[in-house]
DNA sequence: TGTTTCCAATTACGCCTGTAATCGATTTAT
DNA sequence: ATAAATCGATTACAGGCGTAATTGGAAACA
């Protein structure tokens, strides 16, 4: 069971701060989208029950932290699509995003850094 | 309006080889998937209706073919993703895999080749 | 020409999603 | 202690999606 989109916008707030209280995760949300507090609540629950998130009572109220990780949610994300849009393979990736010339001088730099080092460790 | 994982599959066959009649295309997605006939015919109907293919009457049926680019869908698909969950940079995409020793010494090498020939070519 | 066959179009239906209102219980204030 | 406020829980509802059955009209066959 994955989360949807309008889900792991919530559980944003959460990766980076938590345990929040369902307020503050409103609070939070309020600058950002213009999501009604019900529909935040609501947000909350359908992640409680897919168990992504955990809720402990502190007081009248509860305090909401993430159970799932943001690595492994970007992990089982970004793998689903490389693996239907590019054979499962990252560089025909980038080869795509050069071909349309969407890499500019910094992020070719900044590849190249990272591929030697990563090459370097290898 | 996007079109969907389902769709998308439908879009695959017709992306490969086009035009096709519906029972074409149904003939190929057996291989695949076990969806029934009418199943197939609702996708096309659905894609048809968002102008991603259009249909030519042919005697008695209709041959299908994309109008919707592969190219596009497929960038605006990766675009999406890198923007949601990388910053829009491919670079940590790549780190990404990397950390999580996804990558095989041939991705490195390929990677690296692909990189060379991008900075070379800028 | 009446009947069967073939297709495309229409309708169906349950689940997920985005978006929220309402209810009910608990706490706080009067 | 009763009224008001505060929250979480429950219910709502339309639209998209996956999956398909049914219908209706044209084509082929008998």
């Amino acid at each position: 069971m994955s989360i949807s989109e309008a889900e792991s916008v919530v559980m944003d707030v959460l990766w980076r701060e938590h345990p929040l209280s369902a307020d503050e995760v409103v609070a939070a949300l309020a600058k950002t989208t213009d999501w009604q507090e019900p529909t935040i609540k609501t947000l909350l629950n359908r992640l409680l029950k897919k168990r992504a998130i955990d809720a402990q009572r502190d007081g009248r109220r509860y305090l909401y932290r993430p159970l799932l990780k943001r690595e492994d949610y970007v992990h089982a994300a970004s793998k689903g699509l490389l693996d239907r849009l590019f054979d499962g393979r990252v560089a025909p990736l980038v080869a795509h995003f050069s071909e349309r010339r969407k890499l500019s001088k910094k992020d070719i730099a900044e590849l190249k850094r990272l591929i030697e080092e990563i090459d370097r460790d290898a």
